[in-house]
DNA sequence: CTAAGTGCAAATCGTTTGCACGATT
DNA sequence: AATCGTGCAAACGATTTGCACTTAG
């Protein structure tokens, strides 16, 4: 790729060094993805595709999928499955909020976790279940759906 | 399809007539669905194709697929999604329950609708949002694998 | 008899993989 | 220069769809 590496708008303090420190390559691929699921927030990998399209043609599809899961690895983003289809990514250090799904209008609410805390509480302490916050989805019908 | 439609061990009260009273017709292949799924409780559309076949081979998937779609829609069965693979599929009666699924040796703990009675009031009260509580998926790490 | 349901095969969607070439260290 | 990373194309698993044939009502 002959695109050089530019200061990013840092997404993830030190994420390159973080590459490094491991051992794997700093890559304009690997910046890109990371931005692009900086920027976008919950999306798809095919549209993280095609966000970093915009800026570098060429980036394959299977690049996508291999960094996502790479980063995922270095915990710097997660994802969620919100509906049905692909699942969403978003970067770790947003990671601490809730998702409640409609049904029916399909409309995404983000919240924050305290809503969640007495069942995180109470499945730690009765099952002895430690939660993953971020990648916890509530499917339900929102408040414009509900019969009234 | 010449099998005969025995009575059935039946999994839904009056699913038949739920059907017919809705338009639709009753048939062998509905029927060995619906029992399949009251039988395997949480299974994926293929491990139920799988256990209609030991009764009627020749039941196409996608029948299976256009049953379940349609069982659901009838309020007779739900999905969930356990993991990142396909969906399971149980009986709607049997729906009050949340999963618990950990991320590091996949074990599914069923748990009872209580631990998140606190949830479901937090989320009606302030975000006006009804809980689909027979779809709900906790991922994290179950007691063993939690480190000491 | 007639519309609804089914089986079959092909299409589609999301994701993974093998391999040769190119880029980072 | 030696690997690691990427692009490309093909393989894959899960699900959907079009269509002709079958069957419940």
């Amino acid at each position: 790729m002959d695109r050089e590496v530019p200061s990013p708008s840092v997404a993830v303090r030190g994420w390159d060094e973080q590459l490094r420190a491991r051992g794997y390559r700093v890559t304009p691929q690997r910046q890109l993805v990371l931005e692009a699921v900086a920027r976008l927030d919950h999306a798809t990998p095919e549209e993280i595709g095609a966000q970093v399209q915009q800026t570098a043609r060429g980036v394959n599809i299977s690049t996508i999928y291999r960094t996502l899961e790479l980063l995922e690895q270095l915990g710097m983003v997660t994802h969620t499955h919100l509906g049905h289809g692909a699942p969403t990514y978003h970067l770790a250090s947003h990671a601490d909020h809730v998702h409640l799904v409609c049904r029916d209008c399909g409309r995404i609410t983000e919240i924050g976790p305290d809503a969640i805390r007495p069942l995180i509480t109470a499945l730690d302490e009765r099952h002895g279940f430690e939660t993953d916050v971020g990648h916890l989805t509530v499917f339900g019908r929102c408040q414009e759906c509900r019969p009234r």
